[in-house]
DNA sequence: CGCTAATCGAGACGGTACGTCCCGTCTTCAG
DNA sequence: CTGAAGACGGGACGTACCGTCTCGATTAGCG
């Protein structure tokens, strides 16, 4: 993701912006967390934020693309070793670990903040996020109904969300802790669940 | 629940907050809900609110336990037919009508805002609206364990999320929209990943 | 001045009260002092003091009362000695040492931006304390009229501010330092002007 | 007096919080008057105000300057007619004018609860107000000293508050009116005191 | 290769809300 | 009924940011 589409824009800025905004936001809780306060971080004038970014959940949306831009995006590389509960676990294992990173966790709770604020930004996620990564996993199951895994007639995205949904729920009710073993015995289920 | 443990305290004043809480959450987005805008809808000093309350979150929170104590708490009321499905199928729609609800849908949007953003407040909604729910359902799922209906060995909260889980990502992620079939077949597939 | 006229009156809130306000008063800028501080500082409930004061200047006229009724009172004793000169030296040398006390002009501070800001106070002010003053100066006046030292149509309300002004004025505007010195230097130049 | 040294600050908003400042002072009680209320009046954010003066002592001290800016500043056209007995009679009856204004005494009045609350504002006004004043009538006592009207050996800030010193007492006691004839009474006593 | 228009940093501006302090009144309970 | 305690509705404080708006000072790309 290189500058933008306008070739005035300056890169050292934009850089800049979602740098200061990634650190921040891990710093301190996403509420402390201000326009201005980037723009100093930054050392940016505020217009030129207002100039690229809607609102501040754009610019964390931005923020995350650049950090999962920068890191390996294991969460999407799904291999297809023919054994969809071995290839769901490791997904919902870099789930967890995700969602236990210092480094990605904040954001996403910044995004979750945001998205429960703004419809149109909630969108926008489901557009950029949500749904390029159940399309991969959905290729996933298809396969695996070919190969007899999982029941021809499922919902794939029901399916999805058995998966994904109780990683989700832990993380954001905060009732339980998340771990490997947690992510391979929702995985357990989900399969029995599916199975033919 | 009645004014509080302070005999000083007082009770018109309480409920009028509460009540204009929830007004105020229902009838626009809430981040443009300020404790200003409740103390002035109440009739009340801003203090009094700060008095009594740590933040906007724990309002946030007294004002829904306020709403479920004026309501039925159908959500709660969970029968023992003897058929753990079609209990679970009530449960479920129940949930289902609430994440729809006009009355209840912006309160928890508000409550998951205001938890992502506190700690402490995830803590106590766990301990307030988490635990009691799953008890509930808990309960449940033992009878249907005696019953034979559910694997003996199943981890219950698990089990408890691979129902409600689901119903919660829809909610939040927005990708789809939540109807009583979603919910049924939530549970058909869940019920076929918990059956011995 | 003992307690009041009311009989139910509680001596011992009425004096700690006083005593309260002096001490603030002396402690810190005479913006800060606030109605609450004075009843925290004096253990009292607030209606106490609102019940026999009609506002803070009623209650810093008081406590100013209360502190002379205690001291010597000596700005008032004036003698007699024949020679008007020395006598008024005494008197302003006397207003010198009340304007530089630590334990007077707190309270005359205080009393003069009460007295700028209600002109109720400032004419009980007038008759409470001006009037008194003058009246024992004018006295003595009349007697160095008779005695020649002073022009027989001389109007002894301006006398007396001629002597009492520079040395107010002087307090007030903080441009020079009062010291007996200066006294005794304003005390002659009022002696040549009221000469016959 | 023009904006200020910050080319960046608006003209507009300086001219309009001063104007507010002077409008409300004559208005009503200063005690009555607030930041919020002249920024209402002036149609400005508060931090407008506050970015520009300390205090609202600071504030109203140049409410007074802009005042005298637009006014003849007659107080200070000090006359050199030859006659320093006359001269100064034209002096002492605009202070009295001063005083009695309904445009200037409020300022005053304003300008002397400010000074007694803050040392810091008391020497500002010291510098800027009360110097300058002095300084003219200094150079006239001198010019009368020359002409032999005055003492050689008078102590020029005693003889200044000779003069100036009863009028201000009896403006801030409220024992007595401010007239002419009082004016020139003190004119008559402060010219015996200073004869040579 | 200089012109000019967009972009930049900086930060003032009119506002809204914050969380706190105090006002003067009211309510409760103890003596 | 007085008095200590302190909750109450309310007004203002001084601060933090909002999103918009000038200011020069770069800084491209086009002419």
């Amino acid at each position: 993701m290189p500058s933008a589409d306008n070739p005035r824009r300056s890169e050292r800025s934009r850089a800049a912006i979602l740098q200061a905004t990634q650190e921040l936001i891990r710093e301190q809780p996403y509420g402390k967390i201000s326009i201005e306060g980037i723009a100093a971080r930054a050392k940016v004038g505020k217009q030129t934020i207002y100039r690229w970014w809607r609102s501040k959940g754009a610019l964390v949306v931005d923020a995350l693309h650049e950090q999962n831009a920068a890191g390996a995006q294991e969460a999407m590389a799904l291999p297809d070793t023919g054994d969809l509960a071995a290839d769901m676990r490791l997904v919902l294992r870099a789930t967890v670990d995700e969602f236990t990173s210092p480094d990605f966790e904040p954001l996403f709770r910044a995004l979750s903040i945001e998205s429960l604020q703004d419809p149109a930004l909630q969108q926008q996620i489901v557009e950029r996020i949500y749904r390029p990564q159940f399309e991969f996993v959905a290729a996933r199951f298809r396969s695996a109904q070919d190969a007899g895994q999982v029941r021809p007639d499922a919902d794939l995205a029901v399916a999805f969300e058995l998966f994904m949904a109780p990683m989700f729920y832990r993380w954001q009710s905060g009732a339980h802790t998340l771990t490997h073993d947690h992510a391979d015995a929702v995985v357990d289920l989900a399969m029995r669940a599916l199975a033919p």
